[in-house]
DNA sequence: AACAAATGTTAGTTACCACTAACAATCATT
DNA sequence: AATGATTGTTAGTGGTAACTAACATTTGTT
């Protein structure tokens, strides 16, 4: 177990997450698995015992789980425009690294459902954070008197979309990189686009 | 032939379309369809030959055919809070008549692709209809001068990433109803949240 | 009542796939 | 070179599900 290079183990749960994440869980077969990882499909049994043991593996091993509290406390500036493109790089940055999670999670929403509450939690738990954070900016006064968590939810819903349309169907929905989303987003956000 | 009350097979078209929703096309057996629609397997079958051809059937029968222009034509009042509050309702009204559609349609996007391609072209066409709505409205002046191709996509985002999460995960993700939603994604994107 | 269309029943075919078992080959380490 | 661990090969089992075929039953219409 001195994995040098790329353990077997490990192509194999690549091969997994890769495959599932385009064809769901129920569609990838554990032979073809197997051959993209280069494998007998009996390796694959006797690492991981059954297809599902295949899936919760890879997923422990791949995903990524965000530090959102060390975010806030070290790189908040309490300038509203730089704090919200902060924190959208950093919730962007989750997500995409947890995209085939999140994907299988939707294919598999009611067969494996635990996989939802992975991302949910992180999402809830950003959102707290950013709530807490906009109650501290309307106490300074540099942000509108309104409700924070409703708002929260607001920002968020802004980057859950581009993060979704983007890992679903590419540049098909949204056509715009992700950094001209996030400057856009944030800059609509705070300003709005009435005049006066 | 004279449909009074539910066709057989539009019966059986229902009970797909529920299904799959939920599991996914594949997931769904033409057992599981029959017996939702109360019918024998060989029913199914006799009336759609395939399994995919009761999903083809399926969306054929149920899917919602927008008509924006309509909405911008007849309803408009070039008053950006309200209108904006209209077309955000058009286009979740259509999202939600095809919301089935439209899960079948991520779970299925590679073996489905053309499914994707529907909604896609809702969603398009409605952009360039506020699209053209921005520019009109900063020619009179109330609006701000900004690009309004992407101001449309951003503001599609948000309704879009609504209709997702609700679609996906109910109230797991944006605990809040539509008219809530759309009151504060409307206020948000007029007004913005920064003081001053 | 009589006929035709729609539906049910039953049995079976075919294909796929998760998973097992037994044995052979290879590879790494000493 | 020897040994133990890892991997490959092959054959097979059991289950499931799409789809077919033949025949029986029900239902609607005249």
């Amino acid at each position: 177990m001195h994995e040098q290079k790329i353990s077997t183990a490990d192509r194999i749960l690549q091969a997994a997450l890769q495959l599932m994440k385009d064809k769901g869980f129920n569609l990838v077969t554990i032979k073809e698995i197997a051959d993209a990882a280069n494998v007998s499909e009996m390796t694959v049994f006797r690492h991981f015992e059954t297809k599902k043991g295949v899936l919760e593996a890879a997923i422990e091993k791949n995903k990524v789980v965000p530090s959102f509290k060390h975010t806030f406390t070290k790189h908040i500036t309490w300038e509203l425009e730089q704090d919200l493109s902060l924190i959208a790089h950093a919730y962007l940055d989750v997500m995409e690294g947890n995209e085939s999670i999140c994907l299988i999670a939707i294919q598999e929403r009611f067969t494996l459902p635990e996989l939802a509450d992975l991302i949910s939690d992180h999402t809830e738990q950003l959102k707290v954070a950013i709530t807490e954070y906009f109650d501290q900016m309307q106490a300074k006064g540099k942000m509108m008197t309104l409700d924070s968590y409703t708002q929260a939810s607001m920002f968020l819903a802004m980057l859950f979309s581009f993060f979704m349309s983007t890992a679903l169907w590419e540049k098909r929905f949204i056509n715009m990189a992700k950094e001209e989303f996030i400057a856009n987003s944030v800059r609509t956000f705070c300003h709005g686009i009435k005049k006066q």
